[in-house]
DNA sequence: ACCATCAATGACAGCGCTAACACCAAAACC
DNA sequence: GGTTTTGGTGTTAGCGCTGTCATTGATGGT
């Protein structure tokens, strides 16, 4: 009875997996070593890191990292949460984070936030269990609770999308009030005097857009309410045909309409083409983003082509230099966006 | 000295992270009780574990998965991987898998293969560390020793998408030859004879609906090998046009293309307009997973609805069965496809 | 009044791994 | 020739939690 659990171990571990122990004792040495030879491969001469591996491979052995972030600080998880996924726009994004984050061997750990505060709480909760070493968050509209819970437990964030200008803060992005001027001002260079904004989900980041928009016209004297459009729903291209017909029904004589996004531009430039609205003759259309679809569009989309790749890339460089207690040269960086005018304006 | 490790703990855990232990001296009560009134909540009497509950939300207590799944067996962990998250179609399927995973407590980890078995087989290699209770891939072309990984550690597994008719296989998804078959046979009742196939990607998928419309026309005697176009390259809207123009470079006799997805499709009605060939007069375009967007375009694009977001629930409905060792009552399950014609055919 | 049952709680061990230190032999130094 | 350094390895303890008993006192049936 004594010697049972010994014989246990000497076969497999209880739980049927193939654990550093099981290899230890196939190789000779104490598991630390073992250890040692995946994770500081210089510090386990040569011939004995060769025959451990050997022996991994032969076993199949996968590491269990529930054990490995237990017994070290480092959990080596990244958390990231975006409002979307159906949205290109943080498709992109995650590209650009993910291929900053998988070479230096972190895992990203994504959740979906449909654009609500709420569930963005109740994901950075149940992340938090996995001991994330930083978090990624989309814009800056959380909580003051979700603040309160991640500063309990000290894990660094950075703010993907939207700047702050706050101390304490970290973000990478780009003004979106600038952006929407930028493409607001095309319009107005274009000749366009009855410039209307339609926009959907009204999270802040439509929002800021559609300060941008406001302050433009308001500074050149051609603000009229009655030429804005904004509804709660989640954005889609079927979305912008309707919104376009609902718009034209309120202020006809509209020259312009400023998209919030791609998805309903495109909607608003198919619906066009179905009613026989000529674009840009009678009516121009810009979208925001710039989509690589967007281009192909007939006739192709002006835009606002926006930094998202570089965005999930700078972002999570910043979170791994945040992580890592190394200096950050800035604390907000402001990536601007290029305006694209194409055929629809 | 000897009663400092007692000191360190009165205080809080070594990590500075709130833990059970620290909740049951606070309460007063061991840390057994205190995890049992989060898991088992009626093996708990109700004062204490109000009391539990109280103190845990004053400290702000998160509890530790990592230490969790390793002293129970159970990861509550479910792998995911898709092909990519550019596809609307996999963003759909995960909704589905989230719809049912998410209330029973699992964790979804999501992977991105990039339509690669090799960036798949990394995948999995990396989240087996996770220490996963089931994984769900998409598709079944997955590498010999992907599937030897797997085995090793005895997970669960049920592919999406594709159906297989193996034994000791489990499947959720449709015959991705039939329902090419049936937009063959839709263009072929429209009196189109001269159809052709434009592919991108080449993943098993776009290979299987290849092999239905080859199939279709051969037993109607109208193939011929000139009209496919099938390049390896990812689909976006932007190569569509490309690939239209390009085929009807090399048989400009065609009177319908079915393009294998409708990202391609849509460029190709786009080329089109822009080309001015009449869309159906000319030429008849049918596409493939009917994206929301489809039933928008100008002419509306005629496409196969694939169930995928009922694919994501079903295929994970089957995997929890599997984990909990139910019966399930079909390892393959064919959820069809509906033939969504428009005005583009 | 007796034993069986049950609800509520606790003691203990251990999941698989790694940090911190200890150890030893060989190499390098003065 | 003795001391220090170095490279390679092992010992020990513990990360935070939960499975498996054991324990206690109350309840119920006869």
């Amino acid at each position: 009875m004594n010697e049972k659990p010994i014989k246990a171990k000497a076969r497999a571990s209880s739980t049927g997996r193939v654990t550093l122990d099981d290899i230890a004792r196939r190789v000779g040495v104490s598991s630390i070593t073992v250890s040692r030879a995946f994770r500081r491969p210089d510090k386990v001469a040569d011939e004995v890191r060769e025959r451990i591996q050997r022996v991994a491979d032969e076993m199949g052995y996968v590491s269990n990292r529930a054990a490995s972030s237990l017994a070290s600080a480092r959990s080596m998880n990244i958390v990231v949460l975006v409002p979307s996924l159906r949205n290109m726009v943080f498709v992109e994004t995650l590209d650009g984070v993910e291929k900053v984050l998988r070479p230096k061997g972190y895992q990203m750990l994504l959740g979906v936030t449909n654009y609500s505060p709420e569930e963005e709480e109740a994901l950075v909760r149940a992340y938090l269990a996995f001991d994330p070493d930083g978090i990624l968050l989309t814009g800056m509209n959380y909580r003051e609770s979700t603040r309160r819970l991640i500063e309990q437990v000290r894990v660094p964030v950075v703010h993907m999308m939207e700047l702050s200008d706050r101390e304490g803060v970290y973000s990478v992005g780009f003004s979106q009030e600038a952006a929407a001027e930028a493409m607001t001002e095309h319009l107005l260079a274009q000749g366009r005097r009855r410039i209307a904004f339609i926009g959907s989900q009204l999270d802040s980041r439509t929002l800021a857009r559609n300060r941008g928009y406001r302050d433009t016209l308001m500074r050149a004297g051609l603000y009229e309410p009655r030429r804005e459009l904004m509804v709660p729903d989640s954005s889609s291209v079927a979305l912008g045909g309707i919104l376009l017909e609902r718009l034209l029904q309120q202020a006809p004589d509209t020259d312009a309409i400023f998209f919030c996004n791609d998805d309903l531009a495109q909607g608003g430039l198919f619906e066009c083409l179905r009613k026989g609205i000529s674009v840009p003759g009678q009516l121009a259309i810009g979208g925001f983003n710039d989509l690589p679809s967007s281009a192909c569009t007939v006739p192709a989309l002006t835009s606002v082509a926006t930094p998202r790749f570089d965005i999930g890339m700078r972002s999570a460089d910043m979170l791994l230099s945040l992580i890592d207690g190394r200096p950050v040269a800035r604390q907000h960086i402001d990536l601007g966006v290029a305006l694209k005018p194409r055929q629809s304006t």
